[in-house]
DNA sequence: CTAATTAAGTTGGACAGTACAACTAAGTGT
DNA sequence: ACACTTAGTTGTACTGTCCAACTTAATTAG
C-alpha cells in the first residue's frame, strides 16, 4: 500500500470523539434525567459537576457510535433502553478544554423503575423543572440536555414515545398523566383514550387497577411496537 | 499543566472526524441531490465513486461542526443555503477502510436556481426517483441520502420546509408543486391553499405571474420566517 | 345501610380543518 | 365566438378534537 499517499491525506491532528447519553424516566410524578458527577483528578475537565454520561469512543471496543452509547448506557444504569434514537451532535473548538472535540448524543427512555436503585454510585436521577435541571452541567452538557427536553416534547406531542416511560402493565390514565408530566400542560380525557384505544397500541389485560374508587383497565404494550406517528397531514393517504 | 495525567486519558487512537452535505433543490420538476465524483489517486476510498460532498473537519480552520459544514458547501455549490439542519451521525469501525470514522451528516434545502450551472466542476446534481438516487455511492453515502429523504419528506407532512425550495417569488400552484414533488402525492388544492395562507408565511406581491391561462397571484416568503409547523396535535395550547 | 366522595369511563353537541367535487374566473389559441 | 386550460372559490360531508355533563364502580364516613 501506498505510505506515501496514504499518510499525506491522514496526518493531521483529528478531534477528540466521544458519545454522551440523556437517560429519562419518570420517578415520583416527574420527569427525570440521569447525570454522574466527574471526577476530580488533576487535568480532569469539570472536577465535580455533574455531566450526562458518557465517554469517548473506543475504537477497539466499539465497533459503532450506537454500540458504544449502548455499552455506556448500560455500565450506567444497568439497564438495555428500550429506546434509543440519535439526538444530534456537538463539536466545536472550544466545548472541551483538552481540544477540538465531536460528541454524539443519544437519548434513551426508561420505564419507571422502583425506587431501587438500579445503577452506578457516581450516578443520580434529577428531577427536570421548567424544562431545566438543578445543577450547571459540566461542557455544553445544559445545551444538550435543552435540546433532549425540546426533542421529547416535540415527540410527544404526535407520537406514543411515552410507552416507553411506561412500566409492563399501566391504565390509560396512567399513560396520560405521562403525557401530561412531559408536556407540562392538561390533555383532554376523551379525546386522548380515543386515539390511544385507536392506535393499536396497546392491548387490555384481563385484570383492573384496584384502588380507593372505581378501578381502572389494565393494559400493556403490543408486541414489538415502534413509536406510532399520530400525525394528522394532508390527505392521509390511504 | 500536569501532563502525565493529561497523556494518560487523551493517549489512544481517535475516530477519524468528517462532515458530509446533502444538498436538495427542485430541477427540472423532480428533486435532485448534489453529488461530487471521488478522486482516483492512490490510496483513496471509492475511486470514481459519487459520493456526498464533504470531507475532513479542519481543526484549524473550522470553529464548529456546523461552520464546517457550511464551508463545504460553499466550496461546492458557491453559496451559502438557506436552510441547514443537522441530520445525524454515521459512525463505526468498518465505514472507512482508512479506519474507524465518524461523519456528521448535514441537510440543506437550496432555492431552485437557473440551469446556470452553480456548482463545482467535480459536482453533479442527480434526480431522485423513486426515493433513491441512480449511481451507487460511496462509503454509507446511500443510507445518509435515505435518511435524508425520509427526514425530508417526514417533515414536509408538517412544515413549510419546501418555501426554502422556491424562488424569491411564487405562485401557490408552484409550492403544491413542490409539496406534491417532495411526498410524491397529489394534495388537495383548497385545503392546501387554506392551510398555506392560515400559516402566514406568505405574502402577495402586487404581480401576477402571466401565463397561457388564468394568471396566478404571486407571492414571497415573509421576512426572517423560520419554518412553520403544522402540527394538528393535542389540545394545542392557546 | 345509606350517602358522600373520588376517579374511571362514556356520551353528545359545537367546532375546526380536511376530502371531495362542482363551480366560477381569466387568460390563450383557433 | 368558442374551446381549452389553469387559477381560485364554494358547499357539503366527514373526522377528530374541545368542552361539559353524565354514568359507573369502588371506598369511606355517618
Amino acid at each position: 500500500m501506498p505510505m506515501s499517499k496514504l499518510k499525506e491525506s491522514l496526518d493531521f491532528p483529528r478531534p477528540l470523539t466521544t458519545v454522551d447519553g440523556v437517560v429519562f424516566a419518570i420517578r415520583d410524578d416527574a420527569l427525570h434525567v440521569l447525570l454522574v458527577q466527574r471526577a476530580a483528578g488533576e487535568g480532569e475537565p469539570f472536577p465535580g459537576s455533574w455531566a450526562l454520561p458518557g465517554g469517548f469512543v473506543d475504537t477497539v471496543r466499539d465497533n459503532s457510535l450506537e454500540a458504544c452509547a449502548i455499552r455506556k448506557l448500560k455500565e450506567k444504569t444497568g439497564v438495555v433502553s428500550p429506546y434509543l434514537e440519535q439526538l444530534g451532535s456537538w463539536g466545536s473548538a472550544t466545548r472541551d478544554p483538552r481540544g477540538w472535540s465531536a460528541t454524539h448524543a443519544y437519548f434513551a427512555l426508561l420505564p419507571a423503575v422502583p425506587t431501587r436503585d438500579q445503577h452506578a454510585a457516581d450516578a443520580e436521577w434529577f428531577a427536570v423543572t421548567a424544562g431545566r435541571v438543578k445543577p450547571k452541567l459540566a461542557f455544553d452538557h445544559g445545551d444538550i440536555l435543552q435540546a433532549a427536553i425540546q426533542r421529547l416534547r416535540s415527540k410527544v406531542e404526535y407520537t406514543s414515545l411515552p410507552a416507553y416511560l411506561m412500566p409492563q402493565e399501566f391504565t390509560l390514565p396512567d399513560l396520560q398523566r405521562v403525557y401530561e408530566i412531559v408536556l407540562d400542560r392538561v390533555l383532554e380525557k376523551s379525546a386522548f383514550r380515543a386515539r390511544m384505544l385507536a392506535a393499536d397500541l396497546i392491548e387490555p389485560l384481563a385484570r383492573m387497577r384496584k384502588g380507593p374508587n372505581r378501578p381502572a383497565q389494565l393494559y400493556r404494550l403490543k408486541k414489538a411496537k415502534s413509536p406510532v406517528y399520530f400525525a394528522r397531514t394532508f390527505n392521509p393517504p390511504g
